[in-house]
DNA sequence: ACAATTTAGTTGACTCAGTCAAACAATTAT
DNA sequence: ATAATTGTTTGACTGAGTCAACTAAATTGT
């Protein structure tokens, strides 16, 4: 049996999230909606065509009573239903155009009003509250699907996230000393500061806002791509994001017309090191250095495109 | 502004959480009580005494609702009252031994139904759920004390912090392009790279684990102390820090043996010029530039010790 | 094949949680 | 003293949500 402070300090979060909640639906007044109107339009919106059991069910509303809430929407236009071609009883039900603006506004302000909590808030904090969120989402909600994992090109602050990052990790992991977290910084300065968009690019992997891995690719003169801050977060790890990164990134460096790729890494990183082995890269020049304190081995590793 | 796939995931959580909790306090049906009542209850059997008015306070609730209910709790016998001795009007109120009773089984009923879900997941999954909770109610339950606030030197990822933060900020409020990310990162590797403990220091100040400014001092040669990377967050402006940390600094330097102090900024951050007027730097030199995009006139000030 | 059962959705009839405005009584401010 | 404010109660509603009964189509059992 899970112990009690467990319990206890699990109720007081509902006590309090429940008032919180309640709090944020109120403000559903500005709208002519109630927050089971509010929700129904939502769920219908989001979704191509839903049948109203499928509704009642999901959003756990009395048949009865959602029947008269969509015989409600269909009147002032915002859904529109078809009978459902394989069951003749059912009925599949879409927003209209009209319904849908609707639905964006609800959208907009749901938005807003968290945007305006966030912002009372500290920079960092937005991000751990949705982390928390989801550890609570994914082990309370076991059906609750993943965001889709996106690849993006760098924005403000991302060199920034990966410099923290890298230096959090080999820091706690290796022992690594400030003046790795210093290399990373200026590496990236140097990208940011010489950034050249035909040549250069950096990829951010994030998953519902999160950053969760990077890699740059950077000119290294005489048709030499030099690919750098290779870094998955350890939530991604051992999903093969880093092979994927790799992988990509070489298809994108032959495109650019790069002849060959170079990288500089630890020989204690073996993960990373894998990935470049069955890239094809061959490793070219060894050196050992106490660039960050502990004794390491550095490689150099090279791919011919 | 945070970004959207953060405030997505806030959204889908509250979603979430809006139909998790009306499904736990359906469950309420099983005793005589509503979900208002029980929380009545509950926020009278949890403390000795209290007023009508803080109880419609705390809960959020309609006087004249709330009124009823108590009217009721009083006629059942669950609760007493004692006229408020220092204010006539108010009452008062306790709940009765029977009264104590209701409270503890509703206590037993809710521990149940949480017990029942977490003896559902795995073994450290609880933990987990509760940490996360802790996290967002710290964060979001502005009424929960704020921790205290800490000035301490840089650890491993406080750069690449400040980097993401300063970057994201200039650019979101000012339009700064990638170049200035670029500038602070090589200033904050520079200044890893070389750190000099007897000449060189990183102060963070930081509250609940989470940082919420920074200075530097680096040592600029010829007995002149550089003064960088001053940052407030936006949850910490206006509270005076920013002056504390830069009067703090100018201390330090004194007793570092530095003769002067200099800075660079940008006219445009009237806050941080404020305070640097005030502590007694003058303006020594100016200059128009285009380094970060928009034209901003870049201003070295001084302050001899 | 066809009766029995289940499922999708609708309608009538109701109730009770929650709201709004007004009133009263005590306190505080001017 | 008088006016404005605050704590609480009451009257008069309303409308969100419920329950039971019903139609019609689909599924199941024999």
């Amino acid at each position: 049996m899970p112990d009690s402070a467990l319990i206890d300090a699990a109720r007081d979060f509902n006590r309090f999230y429940t008032n919180f909640l309640g709090v944020l639906n109120k403000a559903y007044l500005d709208t002519p909606f109630t927050l089971t109107d509010a929700r129904v339009l939502f769920e219908i919106g989001s979704r191509e065509q839903v049948s109203a059991v499928a509704l009642a069910r999901d959003l756990q509303l009395d048949p009865a009573y959602l029947s008269r809430i969509l015989k409600r929407f269909k009147t002032e236009g915002l859904i529109e239903t078809t009978p459902d071609p394989d069951d003749r009883r059912s009925q599949l039900i879409s927003v209209t155009d009209q319904g849908h603006q609707q639905f964006q506004e609800l959208g907009k302000r749901s938005n807003d009003q968290i945007t305006q909590r966030f912002n009372k808030l500290a920079a960092g904090e937005p991000r751990s509250i949705v982390a928390a969120m989801k550890t609570i989402r994914s082990l309370l909600d076991p059906g609750a699907t993943l965001p889709p994992l996106v690849i993006r090109p760098h924005r403000a602050g991302d060199m920034g996230w990966i410099v923290e990052s890298q230096a959090k990790f080999y820091t706690e992991e290796y022992g690594w000393d400030m003046r790795f977290e210093g290399l990373v910084a200026e590496v990236a300065g140097r990208f940011l500061g010489n950034f050249d968009p035909a040549m250069d690019y950096c990829w951010i992997a994030e998953r519902g806002g999160i950053n969760i891995g990077s890699i740059l690719i950077t000119n290294g003169g005489d048709g030499i791509a030099k690919l750098r801050l290779l870094y998955i977060d350890r939530s991604a790890r051992g999903l093969g994001l880093g092979k994927t990164l790799v992988d990509e990134r070489i298809r994108f460096a032959k495109a650019k017309g790069y002849r060959q790729i170079s990288l500089w890494t630890n020989d204690i990183l073996h993960a990373a090191r894998a990935i470049y082995l069955k890239a094809g890269f061959r490793l070219v020049a060894e050196e050992r250095h106490r660039m960050f304190g502990p004794e390491l081995n550095g490689q150099t590793w090279v791919l011919d495109l």
